[in-house]
DNA sequence: AGCACGCCGACT
DNA sequence: GTCGGCGTGCTC
């Protein structure tokens, strides 16, 4: 008798054994099955094939093969298995996030015609390459098999032109390609981009916001190789592609390519397990690469391309910083930038001033007795937001109206502290009356219509003065931009995230390259109370390296990452002391295992103690080397699984944390 | 995670 | 007497 192993989507690391209703022909791993399970039903992937069962014959199911639908090709399921074993997932939930929901529940969509699709693509179109883009585009393309590239670059710099071009052989081979972009926001754009350039071709994307027939299609046109190209977020990295021969992961240092909840998979790693895999070259493009990235290439593992020249503007802008220490501010603003920003405005250029701070002030205070305004579910203050005269938790979104008086004395003159960009729109419109100012960040550009207003109404020259948050950072052009002004940046040169300084660094020179990309030169403006802060004089240089060393040498003094491995035990209940008492018996158990190379560190609770009413803590685990680490970790999670813990109590394990 | 079963409080 | 609270236990 044949014995199924279904993965099913249940959080339980095992597999489920079905008996086969029915004959079949051929191997069955891979397709999906319907069976019952409880009391109901689930829709699960077969992932093995046995003769016998260690569950009593008497207690076996019968699974129902579900027909229409092919099955899924080993290398993806092999893609699913090193997911879950390597961030301790259980398998048939790493299968239910990587299939589309539709396809999960045993449904196919109606095959609907692609727009444009041949056999033979017309020959593209090119822009002439620059010799460093000429030579980036070899090294691709002379591949022999797995190899990782880090394409360093500036922002215009020109790697999209090397990644078009290195797809385009891709495809000339009959070869599929995948790329990976860290945002929805920045997706039409680029697809339209590829599309304009491979016309015939198609082209297919995969995140969040694609419909689910139109997930479900994507996925299936690229089982059957239909798709060439499948463009997407981090989701994408699941796509099967049975002719894959390249990755191109864009921007790969930035933090939306780690998945925060669930399956906390990083999508450049599994993109790079994929390359190897399938044993093709795996590109990543950065200005500003992660300094694991920056760190292997550097030691050889990754093959180094630099674009090291604009490709579009001659010059980088200025960077520049303004001591802050030596004089009083104007609502925030020094003299000099307030009369950049005046400059700017004389000669009809824009200017930029990012604050990535967004609301009114982030705490309503009372001067007489010391209250602040704090949420009450969460251990953080509710941000004043004068716009809708509401107090908000930026955390758990809780609203409440601005008190008139102080809840706790009565004090009727409650006084806003800080600045956010709300504040700083408000003082530069009374220092600017004429001119016209607009203020970007999630709260004004809350819908993708209005962010589409706002860009639309930027592109024509209808704003002097922007105002945002890292809204404004990524991927946009605005070619009368020629002032970036950074307010309010010091808090991250201190924070205790150790990856906090390589986040601003990335965020700033980002922001930076917003100015002066046309025929116009940009400067960038720096307020700081550290103008010889290390970070802030490679921001000057433009000099990445040294940053990126200075950090390197740093990590390796502390035994950070890249230089050691961790992974972070989380657990959440309504009190703390649940939490901790968890962790406390998850560290006992560790101690059982006895694992030499492994560092335990104490249970503590986050920063952010209390989110949404549930208090947090957590428990990092370190080692010098992946293997023992990974070892350590699959002897861990067998015992955590068997412990019983309280209903209330979820803990979860994130492998590679990025966030702390 | 669901969804059962299973024993103790306030209602017709 | 029963409706229903949410505390354990299992799912091939």
């Amino acid at each position: 008798m044949t014995i199924l192993q279904v993965a099913l989507d249940v959080p339980l690391p095992r597999l489920f054994d079905y008996r086969l209703t029915g004959e079949s022909q051929g191997s069955l791993i891979g397709r999906l099955v319907k069976v019952p399970f409880g009391q109901g039903v689930k829709f699960g992937v077969v992932v093995n094939e046995a003769a016998t069962s260690d569950h009593p014959d008497a207690k076996l199911k019968s699974a129902e093969l579900i027909d229409n639908l092919p099955a899924l090709p080993a290398d993806w399921l092999a893609l699913c298995q090193f997911c879950a074993r390597y961030y301790h997932y259980p398998l048939g939930q790493v299968m239910a996030f990587a299939l589309p929901p539709l396809l999960r529940k045993g449904k196919t969509p109606r095959i609907t015609k692609p727009k444009h699709e041949s056999a033979v693509p017309p020959a593209p179109t090119f822009n002439t390459a620059t010799p460093d883009q000429a030579a980036a585009i070899d090294a691709i393309l002379g591949a022999t098999g797995f190899q990782t590239f880090l394409l360093h670059g500036v922002t215009g710099s020109g790697k999209t032109e090397v990644y078009l071009r290195a797809i385009a052989a891709v495809l000339e081979r009959g070869g599929q390609a995948l790329m990976l972009v860290p945002e929805i926001a920045l997706t039409p754009q680029l697809e339209s981009r590829v599309s304009a350039r491979f016309p015939g071709t198609h082209v297919v994307s995969a995140h969040s916001g694609v419909a689910d027939a139109a997930r479900a299609r994507a996925f299936l046109a690229a089982l059957e190789g239909r798709a060439a190209i499948v463009l997407g977020t981090r989701l994408s990295v699941f796509m099967p592609l049975p002719r894959l021969q390249l990755i191109v992961v864009d921007e790969e240092h930035d933090a939306s390519f780690k998945q925060q909840d669930g399956l906390r998979y990083s999508a450049r790693d599994v993109a790079i397990f994929r390359a190897r895999q399938r044993d093709i070259p795996i590109v990543l493009g950065s200005a500003t690469p992660a300094l694991e990235t920056f760190h292997h290439a550097a030691s050889g593992r990754y093959t180094k391309l630099d674009l090291p020249l604009r490709a579009v503007a001659a010059a980088m802008p200025t960077v520049t910083t303004i001591d802050t220490r030596k004089q009083k501010l104007q609502d925030g603003l020094s003299a000099e930038m307030i009369s950049a920003i005046g400059e700017r405005l004389g000669r009809g250029e824009q200017s930029l001033i990012f604050l990535n701070r967004r609301g009114y002030a982030p705490v309503l205070a009372c001067p007489a007795c010391g209250w602040i305004s704090h949420c009450r579910r969460c251990a953080a203050n509710l941000v004043l937001h004068l716009a809708d005269r509401r107090l908000r938790c930026h955390h758990c979104g809780l609203e409440v109206m601005i008190p008139h008086a102080c809840p706790d004395c009565g004090n009727l003159d409650l006084q806003p502290f800080g600045r956010g960009t709300q504040r700083l729109e408000a003082s530069l419109v009374e220092r600017f009356p004429t001119a016209r100012i607009l203020r970007i960040d999630r709260d004004s550009a809350s819908s993708p219509q209005k962010w589409q207003t706002l860009l639309a109404t930027i592109h024509a020259d209808g704003a002097d003065i922007l105002v945002g948050t890292q809204m404004l950072a990524k991927g946009h052009d605005f070619p009368k931009l020629t002032l970036v002004g950074v307010v309010g940046a010091d808090a991250a040169l201190f924070a205790a995230d150790f990856r906090a300084p390589e986040r601003l660094f990335s965020q700033l020179m980002q922001v930076g390259g917003r100015s002066g990309r046309a025929h116009l030169p940009g400067a960038v403006l720096i307020q700081t109370e550290y103008p010889d802060h290390p970070l802030y004089r490679a921001l000057i240089d433009h000099d990445y390296a040294a940053f990126a060393n200075e950090q390197l040498a740093e990590r390796q003094a502390a035994g950070f990452p890249p230089f050691a491995f961790q992974a972070l035990l989380r657990a959440e209940a309504p009190e703390i002391a649940q939490a901790l008492e968890f962790l406390g018996t998850a560290v006992a158990r560790a101690e059982e295992l006895g694992a030499p190379d492994i560092m335990l560190y104490d249970p503590v609770p986050m920063r952010l103690v209390r989110l949404k009413n549930r208090e947090r803590a957590q428990l990092l685990v370190e080692s010098r080397s992946r293997p023992a680490l990974q070892n350590f970790l699959a002897g861990w999670m067998t015992r955590l699984y068997a412990c019983k813990t309280p209903r209330e109590l979820r803990w979860h394990l994130d492998v590679d944390p990025q966030e702390f």
